[in-house]
DNA sequence: GGCGCCGATGACCTCGGACGTCATTGCCGG
DNA sequence: CCGGCAATGACGTCCGAGGTCATCGGCGCC
């Protein structure tokens, strides 16, 4: 049902074996029923987390591996203050990896899509924004979506935002930012483009197409956010990473070479 | 952690002002007693699995959004286990973002770090994985990790053993994912390279650097893990995005190289 | 001011589950 | 056959989730 096959028990029986303790002997230590121990172990009975402290206790089980325990016991993890990389210490990494997306537009931001860094092939684009977009803080969706913005050079501004639109809505469901509701309620502002024939609907969220006219040509990209974690476990929570991938061979050329001449 | 720091009152009852509904009317459409729903929301109670799940039905929350309601009762998050094999909808933006990732290599990884897919670039490397090890399915931590992988190609070695247990601990202490404490094991029994001074310790785990001696020449380059989604809003959580960056110019031209005689 | 709606709260009840005590049973190695 | 060990049945305690009924104070509205 709600944890991994096998419960709470099976963890504290091999700790306990480990430690060559009989239920008896752990059960005096602990200040637990025998009859108690022997039905958390068997399954028959859900320790309590002050149980399961208790036993961890006496069994020496290292601070670490005690998050199974409660996990498998259906409690939600204690030790869960893990502390998010500080953004200053981070700041270093981001910027590797932004400049490693290579002739890829790339660009640090946060949960408000405001813009905390971007590699040189991105400020290529942003430096066509006009001021009053460009802020700071610059923020992603507005310059992309802004008539002022790069909206005018967009192909497939319908698909752009409703996929924007849609992101900024979840976002604002799951935080309940009141700034992200203006933001919100700007970008809606905003004069919906015609809805053309553009919308490729890909359904998932994941890889967004962006078609793009620029000086250096019509770009096919592929947009995408992430953030930092392996999954179900991420470790910076406040910063996403927006990358624009060529999406065919042409584009590729085109962001190579202008990568290279810079 | 995503979810607020204070309890699950304050979440039940955001939800229920943002759908505009007084605590009596859910509480008679949830089948719940006035007064217990204020217990609930002023946290003078915590409620019960059950409760939770009849509330978020009632008020409408998104499936992505009741782990939030459990973690903060202090119950473990109810795994939906989503069949992995249903990534059938992703696969193909999984594919171009990896394609997308150039000449750097990259791969995508479920929760358990096996593969799932892999750009041409990496390709070039994991062909000279031993059979052993290159399953289906083929472990990426196995893979690097193994003396007989790319282990013994690793500048660094003891740095990036102590950087891969360490992230698989953490994902093992958060899901109680039993294959994932074997794999860890197994991971320990490979002998430790010597305590080296190639710890170049970074702190963050974010971008890790891989020194690689290859055919290709010596390669430095920068390791990062990635989900899909914005700050505090994965969107699929299962699987991961590895990316390889060159760290350095050097680096850079190698794999443009190998990417382009291929 | 009065009237409703809404939310908080006190008194009191039920019920299920964690956990205790006592006693019994069955398994296994010496 | 015996002693250590684990499982379990019968029965009790305690606590917290959750219910019912009633009350009260704040607030918008006629």
């Amino acid at each position: 049902m709600t944890t991994t096959a096998d419960g709470v028990g099976p963890l504290v029986r091999r700790w306990r074996e480990r430690r060559h303790r009989s239920q008896l002997d752990v059960s005096i230590a602990a200040d637990v029923s025998t009859r108690h121990l022997s039905f958390i172990e068997t399954g028959r009975s859900t320790p309590s987390r002050d149980m399961i402290e208790r036993l961890c206790d006496e069994l020496d089980v290292p601070l670490r591996e005690r998050n199974a325990f409660h996990l498998a016991a259906g409690l939600a993890p204690p030790h869960r203050a893990r502390p998010l990389a500080d953004l200053g210490a981070a700041r270093v990494a981001i910027d590797a990896v932004l400049a490693g997306h290579g002739p890829n537009p790339a660009v640090a931001v946060d949960s408000r899509w405001d813009l905390l860094a971007a590699n040189d092939a991105m400020w290529r684009f942003l430096t066509d924004i006009p001021a009053e977009l460009a802020g700071p803080p610059l923020n992603m969706l507005r310059a992309t979506m802004h008539p002022d913005g790069l909206a005018s050079l967009l192909q497939n501004p319908a698909q752009w935002r409703a996929h924007v639109l849609r992101r900024v809505r979840r976002q604002w469901e799951r935080t309940d930012d009141p700034a992200l509701a203006d933001l919100l309620a700007e970008l809606e502002s905003y004069p919906a483009p015609p809805p053309g024939g553009d919308v490729e609907t890909t359904g998932d969220d994941i890889a967004v197409p962006m078609r793009l006219t620029t000086e250096f040509g019509d770009l096919a990209l592929l947009y995408t956010v992430t953030v930092f974690g392996s999954p179900r476990d991420v470790t910076l929570d406040e910063i996403a990473i927006e990358t624009f991938f060529p999406a065919d061979d042409a584009t590729r050329r085109i962001l190579v070479a202008a990568g290279g001449g810079a």
